[in-house]
DNA sequence: ATGAAAGCGCTAACAT
DNA sequence: ATGTTAGCGCTTTCAT
């Protein structure tokens, strides 16, 4: 049969049992750190281990137990800064754990999640984490992994996000405070969950006062892709209008606030003086652009450590339950009192 | 033993047979594409197949052949744009030809490095693409996995990035066509082999010109991090110096360029009109800020491209061969002729 | 063309 | 406390 192996000869655990003059049955045991071996022999067997560099063989061991330590991360697109760093804390903690991650994109395409999922299941994953597009209103899970559902809520699967809606109440209160009154939302595409949570959010602060002003709420509310550039064109249709302008914009996420600055430099709009802005998530890169950006900053390593140690702890996951952690607003140099 | 299943039962090759009433073997067959099944048999086996929806279990198969379809990245920190892109574009073509990635951080240390290989192997992975931390200076590849790396040289390995030698050679030629003359550069870590080759490029064109102008060239160049920090931090110091003021700087990333726009904002430098900036690598966000950064972009897909098909095709690497592409100057809005 | 059977390396149940 | 052994699900050789 000749398996071509690119690594010339893996020692086994028979090298081990063998070397160690002892039985595989015990070189088991102390690899796994069974209590029932003498100190004598455990130690003469890790020594022959460590001689052969004896590393057990993960597809064996998973195999057998039928798991092998591994977790399945399914985000939509990389290049969200959000999801990146989200990304970066699954791993870390995964590995803090003694996991490892199988990274698969979704690339936004609800479609293809199942599929993705269904892929990870075969390669034996304890558990999954899935970002879920934002077009995924419901997702099957036939082969009944262990899966978590972080960010984008999903009826019937456990759920960790940030508090998407009050973080949003937090950010209009805040430009209300400031004496805005004309404030507009960018917020995401219609079919996004956490569009529609941060455009509640926004709402619930601000119905009432359109309504006491007499103002049309959909004039001062727009639909965008999550992006730079959704937040740019968002920005474009906002600032060149006829009616009166808005005073302040909340964007939906950090990057659509970004290009609402793109926005406004082009139109030569002076920000905060002008035009205050406030954006979500609390990305890196918030803190760089000039001005420096106010934000809804989402407690990403909260969220990325809870759920991978959900899905680690092997305890019984709850369908029923949400796990949701607070944002916290950042004040930085998009926002100041209307002119 | 009783292995408690998370997936109920699956269905096992077993299972296929009985129910189709041929042999394991022949089972295996069909899976397999393997030519010598008749087209009776084969059509009752996949019709038993799609019915059980049976999912061949990838962890016999690995035990089995040595291999699984699977591929590890390791990266310093997806926090990095560029290599948030990257990894991105790796796992889309690994994809498309049915492979799956392992992701791991390396955090930017280089002891982990070895490390996160050595598990990698473990996991059985066919290949590693690796996009090694600054520091790493020599990789040690004990296991002999098929090993390419990217981005940053590390001698002994095949290897696959951009040009980035000639990119920055030819930013800092777009700068001096502009007329410029004092040109700062606000390098990467010393230590990184990927600063050192972009500062290379840099003096290529500069240092001539320098001693012409009997310009100091210590006073222009200038070590950062590769991040927004680092440039912005760089900037301040190029900046706020006695001596005239550079022109324009060649940042050696995207990250740092923009920082430089952040330093500028701040001290009131108009950009491009009091000073030119050119970055490095081409991200998303390049085009987003303000104003838009004229960049020397890197060809990522192909890089990625090639890499994962390196490691895919299963001809023997060839550790002295270095996979080169060209970068691409994109000019936007940060560069002007100097006052 | 197909079936039977031998393992791949490991864990855990069963003996002792 | 330790050795022996039966598989985990699959691929592939060897017969037929």
């Amino acid at each position: 049969m000749n398996i071509e192996p690119s690594v010339k000869q893996r020692t086994t655990i028979r090298d081990v049992a063998r070397q160690a003059g002892v039985s595989v049955g015990t070189v088991s045991r102390v690899v796994n750190g069974h209590p029932s071996v003498t100190d004598a022999k455990r130690r003469v067997v890790l020594q022959v281990i460590a001689e052969l560099g004896f590393q057990p063989d993960t597809a064996a061991q998973s195999l057998r137990r039928g798991t092998n330590r591994t977790l399945g991360v399914i985000i939509p697109d990389l290049r969200n800064p959000f999801f990146a760093e989200l990304m970066q804390r699954i791993e870390l903690r995964a590995k803090e754990r003694g996991y490892s991650v199988l990274f698969a994109s979704s690339d936004e395409q609800a479609e293809s999640e199942e599929e993705l999922i269904a892929n990870l299941v075969r390669r034996k994953v304890e558990g999954v984490v899935l970002v879920p597009s934002n077009r995924a209103e419901t997702i099957a899970n036939p082969g009944g992994v262990r899966l978590v559902v972080v960010d984008r809520h999903i009826a019937g699967h456990p759920f960790v996000a940030a508090d998407h809606r009050a973080g949003a109440r937090a950010a209009a209160d805040y430009l209300v405070s400031l004496g805005h009154r004309r404030i507009a939302c960018i917020s995401g595409p219609e079919r996004s969950f956490v569009a529609r949570e941060r455009l509640a959010g926004f709402m619930d602060v601000m119905a009432d006062r359109f309504a006491e002003a007499d103002l049309d709420p959909a004039t001062y509310v727009i639909s965008a892709p999550f992006d730079y550039e959704g937040g740019r064109q968002a920005a474009e249709a906002l600032l060149s209008g006829t009616g009166p302008r808005p005073t302040a914009v909340f964007a939906c996420s950090d990057q659509q606030a970004i290009g609402v600055l793109r926005a406004a430099f082009d139109r030569r709009i002076a920000i905060p003086d002008q035009l205050s802005v406030v954006g979500f998530d609390g990305i890196l890169l918030a803190d760089l652009v000039a001005p420096r950006l106010t934000t809804a900053a989402q407690p990403m390593a909260l969220i990325a450590n809870c759920a991978t140690d959900l899905l680690i702890g092997g305890e019984p996951l709850d369908n029923a339950t949400s796990h949701i952690f607070p944002c916290t607003m950042v004040l930085r140099e998009t926002c100041a009192p209307p002119a």
